[in-house]
DNA sequence: ACCTGAACACCGTTCAAGT
DNA sequence: ACCTGAACACCGTTCAAGT
């Protein structure tokens, strides 16, 4: 589906068009053939606007990650809240923000969006009161937990039959998990009983709060 | 550097011969071309031994990764400290199981690597006598905090110049972050200073410990 | 059963040329 | 300054053919 070009062509533009194709068709979905494509031009153009590939998922990543962290006001116990589950929703939508994320937080020295991420949990960590030695550590465990947990629930999300509805998909990771190896995965199997009474965001939430009932004792 | 083939291709060469590729190059080192021309042979002949390119990533992943996660017995805590700090120098050792781990991770359904792991910290969790209400969500808090923590570690050790030393690279870090804007990153900035006096071991460990809730809560 | 290697479809990126 | 589009180097994968 060409979209007659319009506008003239922009960074913008080309932004925005990179995050439908990743939000249609994922990660793979995102080739510069399918882009000049949608924007009826030519890699040259694209060349002209952005740097490489890497470049433009970084921007995507950005541009759509950006109203997340926004830093809310309402005392850092609620604030860390907003903010993880603003991660969550924003990773529900677009799924392969998920690896994205990951891969940045991996890259060393870091783009611009992690940093962003660790700032605003950071910030309500030190207003929450932690000694100023574990400021560091309790902030990784909660930007780790969040995205990883956030990253899973995606996955899963995305693996359910497209008409099944929720229920019958938890049941199926339960029975997976119910159908391991007993003697090497009595964990798995333990835990797979809860997975069917199982909602996603109290489930994501409930970690926070455990890892701040933790850090703040 | 072509290695005269010695003995018959096998499953167990290929993967073997895929590791060496990825710790020598990274994951962008990992190709069929490559690996045709360290095993002296065709890509039709790995094709025999392996269905896929993501099958060879993943049981590379496994190879590398098993030792880490055997479950030692000297009590829940210290348990979990070994499989965390097995898992972190894994990944210091081959950065390029980061990436992977993540992937694997938000995939689903789960390869074999991941609930491996999850049943290893999981296990020691329920051990802890944590409240059944809690376990996978304490158990998920670990894990997304090793993989997390231990891959940001390789990303820093990756990176860091290869003649210069630990403290200059720290160093450097430090002062990348106090650069950022004083406005938009406090908390960055607040935390930089501590960057210099960081043994990333402890500093890991103190992370898990933070978790678990200190000494016996 | 196992291996060979040419060929295919597709990718990111470049660049001389146009406006 | 911005765009065009053919061309390049490289990728994972297939498959008819050999042993």
């Amino acid at each position: 589906m060409t979209t007659r070009r319009t506008e003239a062509l922009s960074r913008a533009r080309i932004v925005e068009a990179a995050v439908e194709l990743l939000d249609a068709d994922g990660e793979s979905g995102l080739t510069f053939r399918a882009l000049t494509q949608r924007l009826a031009t030519g890699p040259g153009a694209i060349y002209w606007h952005v740097a490489n590939k890497g470049e433009l998922l970084d921007a995507a990543t950005e541009t759509v990650i950006a109203q997340a962290v926004d830093h809310p006001q309402s005392g850092p116990r609620d604030g860390i809240r907003t903010v993880a589950l603003g991660l969550f929703e924003a990773i529900d939508r677009h799924p392969w923000l998920a690896t994205q994320l990951a891969l940045q937080l991996s890259r060393s020295p870091w783009g611009t969006v992690t940093p962003r991420i660790f700032e605003s949990i950071g910030r309500q960590v030190r207003e929450l009161g932690v000694p100023e030695a574990e400021w560091f550590t309790a902030t990784s465990a909660l930007v780790h937990y969040i995205l990883g947990a956030a990253g899973q629930n995606a996955a899963n999300a995305r693996s359910a039959a497209p008409g099944a509805d929720r229920a019958e998909f938890l049941d199926a990771v339960s029975k997976v998990w119910e159908a391991l190896d007993p003697d090497e995965y009595p964990f798995m199997r333990a835990v797979a009983a809860q997975m069917r009474e199982h909602d996603d965001r109290a489930q994501f939430l409930a970690g926070i709060d455990l890892i701040l009932g933790r850090i703040t004792r």
